[in-house]
DNA sequence: CATCATTCTGCAATCGATTACATTATTGGC
DNA sequence: GCCAATAATGTAATCGATTGCAGAATGATG
């Protein structure tokens, strides 16, 4: 037989109080009397109650849960930044919702809903990408300031946001490359019309001009953040008559299928070219040849949103309209970049 | 001013009718008259109406959600599975909660609760390793039917799952190194105490037997499924006064760490050592050398998991006891494995 | 037009907790 | 021992939807 799982009123019941009595025991154990307190608690562990969080839900208006937006989940990118949310949420006793935006619109939901009906608290947006009409939808609605962007974000709204200094790690990484000796340097994109492909790209060629640096067209190679992309702009580097002696990859994913088609066509990574990626992941480390890199702490950045969300649900008073934080970043040199070999002695 | 979501009860109000009747016009179209449908329809349309989840939760006990359950989000090799669990989920209406089994676990939570108060109507564990007591609850636990293990499961015990063939993928394996002339494998394991783990290596001394094979103790290296345990085993195979000809990794993650380090001492795969994986994960095909691997699909695993799980809420009665679906692997051939160079012209 | 069967709709209870307000018990001061 | 002030508890409404049951409307039939 399958018996029930009991109610506060089967405590209430057992205990020989009312359910209000009980209740406040649960959440309030200072406004009741020592001697009940210990009727219900022990009526609590006879019956084996535990609080039904959707009916404490339903009357409370809060879910003690937040819904995390991702463009795709199979994209391992985003798991660092997930286990980091995951961590602070659970430590604050609150679950994840996890959803991908393009899901989402395909099933037809609204993203609102899911702060509307209390399903969660606030909300966490890992995609810079939205749709200007939800994004608009978003800002107008009531639960704004319970809604944050992390890693990515979206130029002109004023959602807060959590994100790594983009800034700072590509100019790191140009400098670097320049500190080698390399004056030549082409860049591979991230995916068209997102956010941290648009900064890194902009910072990149502010960084180039800065330098004084030539800059063909065409040495802005066109990509996408996965490995696919990486072997495809090598493609393009390789057909250029005229190739730059470093490439400053947009993602380390890139920047790994760049060095393994380069590979595969014999050319030498960084005897022939200078490569570096950005994110620093695992992998970067153990690849061959060891990949330079820009690294970002996605454990933390998942962290600190999960945090900055949850305060500005306990204590929305306390919340500033627009509030970006940055995360610093660092070069890690590792052995995909070299010195370039100078081939005209007149430089000498 | 914020103006309150609107309820049924608005609907009701604007439309002219009961609360029962906007329900039931939502829920079971078919049993109001055309004309109150289309009065209902328009208030909801003007009201900007949205159903609200948790009180239908609350009355229903069906939350439309389901919980995943994995070890560590941070794990690149779980989110193509979420994402197969996700797309499937979405299409189907429900709602994906995540929590890591560590966190919970330190939370204090009991995972049964999730399912005790209908805030999920399911859950999938992608974790093996559950503390027994864990498994022994969630074994007695009358929605032990809505409960499922995808990728990991745990012997002996009843739930259904949803997992790969590792025998035929770990006979392939062994098969493929023997064909190609090696006759010393070394196995370089997963964590101790993972089922994969045990499956993998039982299933590997059995191949290697049946081939008629030498098999020193030293030969099985204990690892983890991560990186930098590849990276350890290289140093303990680079020890052994018996160098194995070929080494079979427990996952690619181990086998790319694997020859990352071999690599760090000029050791060259294939020529000096054949190494392969298993899982075939997006990096295999791309590393230097691009890794032999045995090929599962994660994002089928995840959308058969999900299709089953959803299939055993919503018609329990259909559901067997004790169900496991065993998911085809393959074998790829690339190029970190290689016929073995014969030293001794006797074997001409 | 009366009668009965069939649809449709409304009333009100329900899911399980929280909490404002009312009521009762306790305490302290004189 | 009495009264006021305070503390503890109980009563009942509430969150927002669903649904069994009963009553109203509709239609068919003689």
């Amino acid at each position: 037989m399958v018996q029930k799982t009991p109610t506060l009123q089967d405590v209430a019941r057992v205990a020989g109080v009312s359910t209000a009595t009980v209740s406040r025991t649960l959440s309030h154990p200072d406004v009741v009397t020592e001697s009940t307190r210990i009727r219900v608690d022990k009526a609590v562990r006879q019956t084996g109650y535990r609080i039904n969080r959707v009916a404490r839900t339903l009357r409370m208006q809060r879910a003690y849960t937040v819904l995390v937006l991702l463009p795709d989940l199979a994209n391992p990118f985003f798991s660092t930044i997930l286990e980091g949310i995951s961590r602070h949420l659970s430590r604050r006793g609150y679950s994840m919702l996890i959803a991908s935006t393009r899901q989402v619109h395909d099933s037809g939901d609204r993203l609102i809903d899911y702060l509307d009906d209390a399903r969660a608290d606030g909300m966490i947006v890992l995609d810079g990408g939205l749709a200007p009409d939800v994004v608009e939808m978003l800002e107008n609605a009531p639960q704004a300031k319970r809604i944050l962007f992390a890693c990515e974000w979206v130029d002109g709204a004023s959602f807060a946001s959590v994100r790594s200094e983009n800034h700072v790690g590509v100019q790191a990484g140009v400098d670097h490359l320049y500190s080698l000796g390399h004056r030549k340097i082409a860049h591979v994109t991230g995916p068209e019309g997102n956010v941290l492909m648009q900064t890194r790209r902009d910072t990149f060629v502010k960084a180039i001009r800065e330098h004084g640096l030539e800059l063909q067209p065409d040495w802005i190679i066109k990509g996408d953040f996965n490995l696919a992309a990486g072997c495809l702009a090598a493609q393009d580097w390789i057909a250029l008559k005229d190739r730059p002696s470093a490439v400053f990859c947009a993602s380390d994913q890139i920047a790994l299928g760049f060095m393994a088609e380069l590979s595969r066509h014999g050319i030498r990574v960084p005897n022939d070219v200078s490569v570096m990626g950005f994110d620093d992941i695992d992998l970067a480390a153990q690849f061959i040849p060891p990949l330079t890199s820009i690294k970002q702490d996605r454990l933390l950045l998942g962290e600190t949103a999960a945090a900055m969300l949850v305060a500005r649900i306990e204590t929305p008073q306390d919340a500033p309209d627009d509030h970006a934080v940055m995360l610093p970043v660092s070069l890690v040199v590792r052995e995909s970049t070299a010195a370039l070999e100078v081939s005209q002695p007149a430089s000498l």
